[in-house]
DNA sequence: CATATTTGGTTTATACTATAAACTACTTTA
DNA sequence: TAAAGTAGTTTATAGTATAAACCAAATATG
């Protein structure tokens, strides 16, 4: 019935994280850090912590001189991210099969 | 865009004791034990935040000598559930309007 | 030309949260 | 009446999230 939450995916920040990746080639840093509202510490903490994962990889490069860090879902981060939608929907969905 | 989760509600435990309430008139406390696989303690202590955020009511009572816990959802409690999956859904949803 | 500020992050100290183990209180059974 | 079961609660600990503090380099300012 109601399956285990992948705890990686099953926190605000990261889960918009890769909501954000899912659907671009890649994204900046930065532009995940407005998207999100979230600091720029709490925000490289869990782009590492996906990272780990295998969810999203994370390129550093420099632009313009300045560091730039892009990052991207992998294969197994997508896989991961359908999963737990699927195990989320039937907490959600409460008149469905309790 | 990404909204702010409701903090209570956004871990497994109290998400799906929230699931099971809506929908039924109240449900005793071991109900809830066993289809959510919780421990009592674990379950004690999320039923007792929901209480305390009033989403749900808690009444003891006695039956057949023993102590008898039963739960129930309030109006509030279905509201912030209802708010809950809408906000969550715009995470869920990447093709949507990232 | 030094020093202040900005950019683009990372590290880490702290507060918060979740959880299971230990406990309480009572009842039933042997 | 001792042992085991029922129905929980309390609490110690580990794990997690977060922002503040920090770092390194680039650029602006006086």
């Amino acid at each position: 019935m109601y399956k285990d939450l992948d705890p990686l995916l099953h926190q605000q920040l990261r889960l918009s994280v890769m909501s954000i990746l899912i659907g671009v080639k890649d994204a900046e840093f930065n532009y995940i850090k407005e998207k999100t509202k979230a600091t720029a510490g709490n925000l490289s903490v869990q782009l590492n912590k996906l990272s780990e994962a295998g969810y999203i990889t994370i390129n550093k490069s420099f632009r313009d001189n300045y560091p730039l860090t892009t990052c991207a879902v992998t294969k197994q981060g997508v896989k991961a991210f359908d999963e737990y939608v699927k195990a989320l929907k039937v907490y959600l969905n409460p008149s469905g099969d309790n």
